[in-house]
DNA sequence: CGTATCTGCAACCAATTGATTGCGCTTTGT
DNA sequence: ACAAAGCGCAATCAATTGGTTGCAGATACG
């Protein structure tokens, strides 16, 4: 689980869209594609893509209930990505040094 | 600052080539563009121009000296894309909204 | 049963991206 | 002074991306 990930987690992250569907998701604003895309400015075939990468990448998943789709935010990827920030900035930054700990709580 | 500084840093952060200078530029494996060149399989002109996104993304610095630039990393555009990733994700995980608080130790 | 929703899939299009080559400018060293 | 090293800029190219429209398959509701 090393590399591939934070690959996809930054690539889908990368797009403004895209952090607006999971903050919309995350914070319950909206679960379905059709209720998600009447809170952007594009179609809901756009948003169903878009909600593709972020399933790929981890952050949200899908669950059908009857004709309707409904997505939740999966926290996982985002500790990965963080880890992964926090392992490179460790070399040159303290602050960034104690968080890396924070989110490491392995002892050795 | 808000909003506009995370585009920028994830989309830098979104491409493996530059995921793989900031690491080699953090850990001090080599700091001019040739030096990283000869580390990764691209040109010195594809490197340089991903220096250049990394610089806009404030993730990295350069600094001329004499005929050469030595670039350094700059730790504090992942402590916002951090805190854009914990901010979001502690609506629905307890261990994100932990480190959400670690993150900004403001006390209103 | 028939109709209206909700969804996914395919084709297609414009814009962006990652990468290359070639050239010109500045700095170092003999 | 002159050659070599390091760098940036411009043009170019294939591949990817974000977006759209159109259509077909399920599912709920009268």
């Amino acid at each position: 689980m090393n590399g591939h990930a934070e690959q996809a987690v930054f690539a889908a992250l990368a797009d403004p869209t895209r952090r607006a569907l999971l903050r919309c998701i995350a914070s319950g604003e909206a679960s379905t594609p059709t209720e998600l895309a009447a809170l952007l400015p594009v179609t809901r075939q756009a948003v169903s893509k878009h909600l593709a990468q972020l399933e790929q990448a981890r952050l949200v998943g899908a669950e059908r209930s009857g004709r309707e789709v409904r997505f939740q935010a999966t926290p996982a990827p985002l500790g990965d990505a963080i880890a992964w920030m926090t392992a490179v900035g460790a070399n040159w930054d303290e602050r960034l040094a104690a968080l890396a700990r924070a989110v490491e709580p392995e002892a050795p």
